[in-house]
DNA sequence: CAGAATCCTCTGCGATACTG
DNA sequence: CAGTATCGCAGAGGATTCTG
């Protein structure tokens, strides 16, 4: 006998699948770098450049976790100006399909969202 | 003439869409209750029941920010013990197809994404 | 160029207690 | 039952400075 607790209206557990991801993916730049590094390698100064107002150390610090993960992978070459380049893995190209199907919901919605916003707003006042 | 910094590597701006919708639906408990909410209307205990670990706190001030933009709506029936009933507006279902999609990414792609945290791990050691 | 290290601030969020 | 109000802390993350 099972209790009934965990069979009823499916609730997210404190660890469930979708829980683990949101955790990783669900902070303030991961969902950006994946989307700026696309298809091919991008160099660290490209990829600051290509995500504005992105700090050296969250850059640093949120590219190192994603290779932690297996989503990104990291190449040195050692010439003068040292060259880092990153790029997606097979895991985190598949990652982008997913990401691409919530930026179309946000470019299509974004509009009612706002609009929703401020009439919300004129109706408090 | 425009400069050629907004045109090159089609960078994430300050204020574009995907920045914006992600920091609504990139905290804690957004997608968790949209998710939970799905097809029909539920109420305010049952919500907290279904999502393991939310605070009565952060249930009630989530709620009111997806009101505030259109896509939770909040129903009260005037009863002996009070009921009030949420339920996603057509703009928030139509926020569940592409969080699914992240969702059936979780599911398939956890293990390899847990798998490289410990090979790493290792590796690091 | 690509970072590591340090400091410091701001706020998300939980815990707790009270109300209609 | 469905909230509101207040307190407090841990941690995210920015700014700055220093290195290979």
């Amino acid at each position: 006998m099972v209790t009934t607790s965990t069979l009823v209206g499916n609730p997210y557990q404190q660890d469930c699948p979708t829980r683990r991801i949101l955790d990783r993916i669900g902070d303030k730049w991961t969902v950006l770098i994946v989307g700026a590094l696309g298809d091919d390698a991008v160099r660290f100064s490209e990829l600051r450049r290509r995500i504005q107002g992105i700090s050296q150390k969250m850059l640093t610090q949120t590219l190192r976790s994603l290779e932690e993960d297996g989503l990104v992978s990291r190449t040195v070459t050692a010439q003068v100006p040292i060259k880092v380049e990153y790029a997606l893995t097979d895991v985190g190209q598949s990652l982008r399909a997913p990401l691409k199907a919530l930026e179309e919901w946000s470019i299509e919605h974004l509009g009612s969202v706002l609009d929703a916003r401020i009439a919300h707003q004129e109706a408090g006042a």
